[in-house]
DNA sequence: CTTGAGATGTTT
DNA sequence: AACATCTCAAGA
C-alpha cells in the first residue's frame, strides 16, 4: 500500500472540515485482486443527530446505523433503495454520529476494472455518484465498520489535488443543504465550498 | 446537454 | 418516503 494512508486522527474532527480536506484525495480500493483509485471531487458532511437528512437524525440507533456510532475512520457502508452501496467514513467523536458520504470521484487507477463493474458506456458515468462510486470500486456491505487505513479500502494522505478533468456529480435536490455538500466541480466551473 | 418520469428494492 | 441509478423521452 505505498501511498500511506490517513490516520485514525485525521476523521477525529468536525464533519465539515474533513469533508473539505477529501477533497482532492486519492480513495484506494484493493478488492478482488485489482487496486482502483479515484480522486475525490464531490463529498457531504452528516453533521450529527440534528442533522435531519443523517441516518442518525434525532440520535436515532439502529443495526443499519450503529457504525456511524463507533470511532473516527472507519468506513460506513449502507445499502439503500434495495439495490445500492454508499460508503462513507466515520468522522468526529465516539458516539456522536457524524460521517462524509463519498459522492463522486475522478478515475485514477484501475480503469479498466472499473469499467468491467460498471456495465455503461459512457466513462463520465463511471464514478459520478455515490453508488456508481461503489459499484466501480468494488465496495460492498463487507466493507462496513472496516478501518480506513490499510487494504482493502483506504484514503491517501497525499496532499489533495484538483482533479484533471470535469466529472459530472449527480443531481442534488434542492433540500440538500449547501454547507454540507463540498465539491470541486459546480457547473463547470472551478469551485470549492466551506 | 438538460430536465423529467417511471421502475427498481429495502429500511425506517 | 427515501434524494441512487438506469432508461427512455422530449426540450432548448
Amino acid at each position: 500500500m505505498n501511498p500511506a494512508p490517513l490516520p485514525p486522527e485525521f476523521f477525529a474532527r468536525d464533519a465539515v472540515r474533513v469533508a473539505r480536506d477529501l477533497l482532492g484525495r486519492l480513495l484506494i480500493s484493493e478488492i478482488g485482486g485489482v487496486r482502483c483509485a479515484v480522486r475525490l471531487v464531490e463529498v457531504e458532511a452528516y453533521t450529527g443527530p440534528g442533522d435531519a437528512a443523517s441516518h442518525a437524525a434525532g440520535g436515532r440507533r439502529s443495526p443499519r446505523n450503529e457504525t456511524m456510532y463507533g470511532p473516527p475512520g472507519l468506513a460506513y457502508v449502507y445499502f439503500t433503495y434495495g439495490m445500492h452501496w454508499c460508503a462513507n467514513v466515520v468522522t468526529g467523536r465516539e458516539g456522536w454520529p457524524t460521517a462524509v458520504l463519498l459522492r463522486a470521484g475522478e478515475p485514477v487507477e484501475g480503469i479498466e476494472a472499473m469499467r468491467r463493474r460498471r456495465k455503461i458506456g459512457d466513462d463520465r458515468l463511471l464514478t459520478s455518484g455515490p453508488a456508481r462510486l461503489t459499484m466501480a470500486l468494488g465496495i460492498t456491505r463487507a466493507m462496513d465498520a472496516h478501518r480506513l487505513d490499510a487494504p482493502p479500502l483506504w484514503i491517501s494522505a497525499g496532499s489533495p489535488v484538483p482533479p484533471s478533468r470535469r466529472v459530472r456529480a449527480t443531481r442534488i435536490g434542492i433540500t440538500r443543504a449547501k454547507d454540507r455538500l463540498l465539491r470541486f466541480y459546480e457547473r463547470g466551473n472551478p469551485w470549492v465550498s466551506y
